[in-house]
RNA sequence: GCCGGAGUGGCGGAACUGGUAGACGCAGCGGACUUAAAAUCCGCUGUCCUUGUAUAGGACGUGCCGGUUCGAGUCCGGCCUCCGGCACCA
């Protein structure tokens, strides 16, 4: 007999789908499925947490093809980003050259493990055909206004020699290289996100397929407090604007504090305030933000007036005030805000009550922390006896009738920072002129291409390196024709990501970004793949890009996907992330080799539920192979019958049958580990079953192979090709089971004691409670255990437990 | 500190709305086949104990302490540990 050849049944399977095209995407599909995984950053050859990230797609692919969906399953290359310009510098490597080589080995990859993509829908965002749409989105949202250039202070990294995101920026470091981010002021283009702050705030509730965590991180990021902004003066007419949402406390500031970034601050002209500012900007995030540092402060010697009493509030600067959150300046009010709290202690700024608690007393001199809580409002002139909720309120109404203050919303979001300053990215489509100033390319002359490589220096100075491209960079003007410049800035490679989803759609489109028609055949995503560590930065911007697109009229819906799907990472056996640097990752490629792909995807779906992270070892994969192997050897030998007649009564039917079930509904739930199992225990079941030549076990075996095929889709189609089968096993409905035989006929009864189990019995479905109750009471051991005893009360749940309890 | 998630055999992991804890697999042990090994096949495998040695019985056991319940891995209260996110957001 021959023996299980994957390499044979790899090469059979794959050219039956070649010549099906199984994988091309419908033209006008009737029952729609959008299933999308995150694309891939080619950074050289997939490991195995890539891997199962594809599997797990093709897994629900194969399902869902099964079951009659058509479906749009796309894939493509983020293909810009710094690691290319890295390769450069480093190796003298062309960064095209060196992206597009790993594209064509992790494509190739791909490819060898039959992940159902429809190839012909590839796109690659380093292509100007591509590019060109994150420039005129660039130009549309000018347009509308949503992008702005704007001089602020802004995340730098000093390795990578470019500006960050706020959402690039972790716990105070590079999301790239983890070098510690510095502030630097530059004038840099930002997209309006907060405009949608509220939008997307409020559409996370629509999200009813994504995991909770993430709605939460989202809500959590974007941030919403509702307060007020109000405006103090100071002393020479000067409007300084707070942002609170205490405005009950307001007849409780002592002092206004004012980040060092601040005009106003930087204006001061005094040398301690000075030299102050000078060092908080020096200062790294890191160091600036740690929590254990006390928060240090000096004072401006200016004055700001209250706009209640006309009380002097003295003005300082601190650097725990944030310049890029509200106003940039606070008021601070020690009593009941424990930053402020700590900041007067430490500088014996006068301290004023308030708030008083419902349940006890508060008083300056004797308090060791700030009250934050809510009570009664005292020392507030008219406000007096005002429960402080409704106070905030009264608050704002009277500052809204003198005009110095207003009910405000404000956001933790930030506006998003897309301009970089590097060269591997889409050139910003914007000229700027001596003459007219900034000026936006005309749409019809994009793309503006990115510059030969040859002409570029990679090296980074913190100068964009499109500055040296002297045909690039030096331009006329669209509007007046005069010499101007083109802006050496490239986008943030997040632009690429935020709207490739709906790109697929159409995306060899060259008059539009995509065509309306295309997109309402396909668009939303209906389950998205990928990993959570996008949850507040991909998946923001991609959903804000979609509601852009919604609000332009290309799309009848504004949330790309209606269902998220994190899968867990994959980690070394040490439990450390596989990284190039840390030389722990494993090709998915010399396991192929050696036990086939179908070997290779049972080994990662059957090694945990995909959610969780994964330690990755090589110990499970025998299993996967001698599952396959088994199934191989049983099977083949008895393939012939085509229509064969199962015995219903026949418990190797009742087995399948109930396998079915259970398979489907894992299916349903993406939980390919118990799914896997139950195909074992099944097979189990088959191997021992004795008459090999009876209908039953073809019948058997057939419908075993039909729901093996999302799991192990090359041995399946090669067994389904030998039953007789012309067409491509995916092409087959995917199989029914027959709900009687689901159920047993013959049950098992747990006898309980107390509690305790002490017998099992054989019994037929729906037997009596009394005849239970009878058998049980008959039996030796439970005898023994109630001997002695008087039964207080029986407990029986139907077909399955018996508990008797006797004292 | 705040917000999520998770702690189950030697290991990966099962256990639906409270109802047989440890499915399935890996590793291990014993056996068959073999000159031998590998592969394959069969059996055993949570810990401890008892005797009448057999399809036997019992105690304990799901991070810790307590509670609810006839019955808790699952529910409630209080902790511990680990992982992830946020972290002066006024």
């Amino acid at each position: 007999m021959s023996r299980y050849n994957f390499k044979e049944i790899e090469e059979f399977s794959q050219e039956r789908w070649k010549k099906a095209k199984i994988y091309k995407t419908p033209e006008n599909p009737e029952k729609k499925f959008y299933l999308l995984e995150m694309f891939a950053y080619p950074s050289g050859d997939m490991h195995i947490g890539h891997t199962r990230n594809y599997v797990i797609g093709d897994t629900v692919w194969r399902y869902k093809k099964m079951q009659g969906y058509d479906l749009l399953h796309p894939f493509g290359w983020d293909a810009f980003g710094l690691p290319a310009e890295q390769a450069a510098i480093k190796r003298g490597e062309s960064p095209k050259k060196w992206t597009y080589g790993n594209i064509a080995t992790s494509r190739n990859t791909l490819k060898r493990l039959q992940i159902s993509y429809d190839w012909d829908r590839e796109i690659i965002t380093a292509e100007p055909e591509y590019y060109r749409w994150n420039q005129w989105l660039f130009l549309k949202l000018f347009e509308k206004g949503l992008v702005y250039r704007k001089k602020s202070f802004v995340n730098w990294c000093d390795s990578c020699k470019t500006v960050l995101a706020n959402e690039q920026v972790i716990g105070g470091e590079c999301w790239r290289c983890g070098t510690s981010v510095r502030k630097k002021e530059m004038e840099q283009w930002f997209i309006r996100i907060t405009a949608y702050a509220e939008r997307l705030l409020n559409d996370i509730d629509k999200l009813e397929g994504w995991p909770e965590n993430v709605k939460i991180m989202q809500r959590n990021w974007i941030g919403r407090s509702e307060g007020a902004e109000i405006d103090f003066y100071t002393e020479d007419g000067y409007k300084l604007p707070v942002f609170t949402t205490r405005p009950d406390t307001l007849f409780g500031v002592t002092f206004i504090s004012i980040a060092p970034e601040h005009p106003y601050a930087r204006g001061i002209d005094k040398e301690e305030v000075k030299k102050y500012i000078d060092n908080a900007l020096m200062m790294s995030e890191i160091e600036r933000q740690s929590e254990e540092r006390e928060k240090t402060g000096v004072p401006t010697g200016k004055f700001a007036i209250h706009p209640f009493t006309g009380e002097k509030i003295e003005i300082w600067v601190a650097d725990y005030v944030l310049a890029s959150y509200g106003t940039g300046i606070v008021m601070g009010v020690p009593a009941h805000d424990q930053r402020d709290f700590e900041f007067a202690k430490k500088y014996n700024i006068p301290i004023k009550v308030v708030i008083m608690p419902p349940d006890q007393g508060l008083s300056p001199d004797t308090m060791e922390m700030a009250y934050e809580g809510h009570g009664m409002m005292v020392n507030s002139a008219q406000f007096n006896g005002l429960d402080s909720e409704l106070g905030k309120k009264k608050v704002i109404e009277a500052l809204e009738k003198v005009g110095k203050g207003r009910g405000k919303v404000t956001y933790r979001l930030r506006d998003w920072l897309i301009s970089r300053q590097r060269y591997w990215g889409t050139p910003i489509p914007v000229v700027h002129c001596e003459k007219c100033g900034i000026v936006p390319v005309p749409e019809e002359q994009l793309p503006v291409l990115l510059p030969p490589e040859e002409e570029v220096n990679f090296i980074p100075t913190g100068r964009s390196p499109l500055e040296d491209a002297r045909d690039f960079y030096h331009t006329k003007c669209p509007k007046c024709g005069g010499p101007a410049h083109r802006d050496a800035d490239t986008m943030d490679t997040f632009v690429d990501s935020s709207w490739y989803h709906l790109r697929y759609f159409d995306p060899h489109n060259d008059k539009e970004i995509f065509s309306k028609e295309e997109a309402r055949k396909w668009h939303p995503i209906d389950l998205y793949i990928g990993g959570v560590e996008h949850a507040t930065g991909h998946l923001i911007y991609f959903r804000f890009m979609t509601k852009f697109l919604y609000d332009l009229g290309y799309l009848d819906s504004d949330e790309p996907a209606l269902a998220l799907f994190n899968q867990g990472m994959v980690m070394d056996e040490k439990g450390e992330v596989m990284s190039k640097s840390k030389e722990n990752v494993v090709s998915p490629i010399g396991l192929i080799e050696r036990v086939g792909v179908d070997a290779t995807r049972i080994a990662i779906l059957f090694a945990a539920p995909p959610e969780r992270d994964l330690l990755w070892s090589e110990k499970g994969v025998k299993g996967a192979e001698r599952f396959l192997s088994r199934i191989y050897n049983h099977f083949m030998p008895y393939i012939d019958k085509k229509n064969p007649e199962p015995d219903k009564k026949d418990p190797l039917y009742r087995g399948i049958e109930k396998t079915k079930k259970i398979v489907t509904e894992d299916l349903e739930h993406m939980r390919f580990n118990t799914g896997i199992a139950a195909l074992m225990e099944m097979l189990n079941q088959i191997t021992a079953y004795p008459s090999r030549d009876s209908e039953t076990y073809v019948y058997v075996i057939q419908e075993f192979t039909k729901i093996l095929a999302p799991f192990a889709p090359h041995l399946a189609e090669f067994l389904y090709a030998k039953f007789g089968e012309k067409q491509s096993i995916f092409l087959e409905a995917w199989p029914s089971y027959h709900e009687d035989a689901v159920k047993e006929e013959i049950v098992t009864v747990v006898v309980q004691v107390n509690g305790k189990v002490r017998a099992r019995l054989e019994i037929e479905r729906n037997t009596s409670e009394e005849e239970v109750i009878k058998s049980a009471l008959s039996h030796e051991n439970v005898k023994r255990h109630i001997d002695g005893k008087e039964i207080r009360k029986t407990i029986y749940i139907k077909n399955k437990i018996l508990n008797i309890v006797a004292r």
